[in-house]
Formats: structure tokens, sequence, C-alpha cells
DNA sequence: TTAATAGTTCATAGTTTTGTGAACTGTTAA
DNA sequence: TTAACAGTTCACAAAACTATGAACTATTAA
């Protein structure tokens, strides 16, 4: 696979943390999957809304999916997904610092 | 700070990292820093396309850059970055050979 | 002072992503 | 079998993102 193909691939993953909602989804799934519903209830919007974004990351690797009876279950693929994206949430956090001592000093 | 706004800004830095020139450039700088004209040489294309990039991603707190004489030095603003970037690129090739035993069995 | 180097900014056209509501599928209960 | 529930898929308009080339700014060298 080349190298540009990767990052392509690496990208598309990224990308599916880039978006508020999936953002609060992650939040969500950190300690125990849950169903749709229960993830609607907290979100809210549309539920077509919510499944097509569940259905984005599911698809890039980023959560699994289960049915069971009428429910559909979602999780984290992986732990890495959680860790990945606190360390993200810390980059923020040292951002948003960063840039309020520099108002403060104004 | 409302969560909405918490994840909204998180989003926004994980955006950042959404895009396959932009993970290419977080892949380069993970040692050390590079100045512009290096990373152009490597990634090829456009300069007015990477400048671009690399001023959402400087934006947005994953970049840093200090000027020195005619140079622009970049480098990744915390080391939390490219930790987070591998962790994404392990799922990924976790991903990667999930699909591929699925292909296999069939 | 003029030219060259190093990069940024701008305008814009094309592409992708997003949100919305309606229609659809599959499972369970009456 | 019919209705209700849980969610997915679809079509489409609006918004955001991306690549491109031209114009611009700042620094250094001649």
């Amino acid at each position: 696979m080349t190298n540009k193909k990767i990052f392509e691939l690496h990208a598309d993953v990224c990308k599916a943390l880039g978006h508020p909602l999936r953002i609060e989804v992650i939040d969500l799934l950190q300690e125990k999957e849950l169903c749709f519903s229960d993830i609607l209830e907290v979100t809210g919007g549309l539920k077509s809304n919510l499944s097509q974004h569940l259905s984005v990351m599911t698809k890039k690797g980023i959560l699994k999916m289960r049915r069971e009876g009428q429910c559909n279950y979602y999780s984290l693929s992986s732990k890495k997904v959680a860790q990945a994206c606190r360390l993200m949430r810390e980059v923020l956090i040292e951002s948003l610092k960063k840039q309020n001592a520099i108002l403060e000093k104004m």
C-alpha cells in the first residue's frame, strides 16, 4: 500500500472524530455501550441525523454495532479511540489556556 | 463554557487531523521542526495549498510556528498530537486487519 | 534600490459534508 | 395480520472545505 493511500485512510479515520455530535457520542460511549435510542435521548436532534453519524463512525472503524432484538447497541471499537480523543481534548485545553494567557497580558 | 461549545471546539481540533496532507505533515514533524520549504519538498503540491493547511493546523492549536530570517519553522504544539495520531493509525490498522479477515473467510 | 527568496492571502470554482423530512426495513406485541 | 416500535436509507438544499493561480508582504542579497 502506498504512503499516500495510508495518509488518506488515516485521515478518513481521523475525520470521523471531527464533528461535535460525534465527539459527544464518543464521550458517551467511553465506559459502556449504549443503544441508539439512549444516545438519541442524550444528544437530541433528529434520529436520521444521528443514524447517519453513527453509520459514518462505524464504517470508518471507530464504532462497533450489535443488534439485540429491536435495539442496536453501539460501542467504541477500541479503547484507543477514547484515548486519542482524550489526548486531543488536552491539546484543546492547553491551546485555550495559551490563548487566555495572551489575552490577559493585554 | 457549555458542553456543546466544548464539543464544537474539540471537534474543530480533531477536524484539523482529518486531511491526508495534514496527516503527512504531522508524521513529518514527529521528531523535529521543519521549515515550510522542507515540508513542501516532501509533500509536493502548491505552496499556497500547503500554506493554507499549515495555517489551519496552527490556528487550531496543533502546530506552532516561529519565524527565523526568511524561513518559517513549523513544529507540533505538543507530543500529545503525535500520540493521538499514532493511536488513530493503530485504530486504522486494526480496522484494516478486521476487514481483511472477513474477506479471507469468503 | 532593485531583484530574489520565502511564504501568505485572496477570490473563486468544484467537491464534500451536513441537516432535514419522507419513505422504507426488520422485529416484536396485540 | 396488523399495528407499533426502533432505526436506516434516500433525495435534496444549504453550508463547509479544498485546490488553484494570481497578487501580495517581508526579509535578504546584489
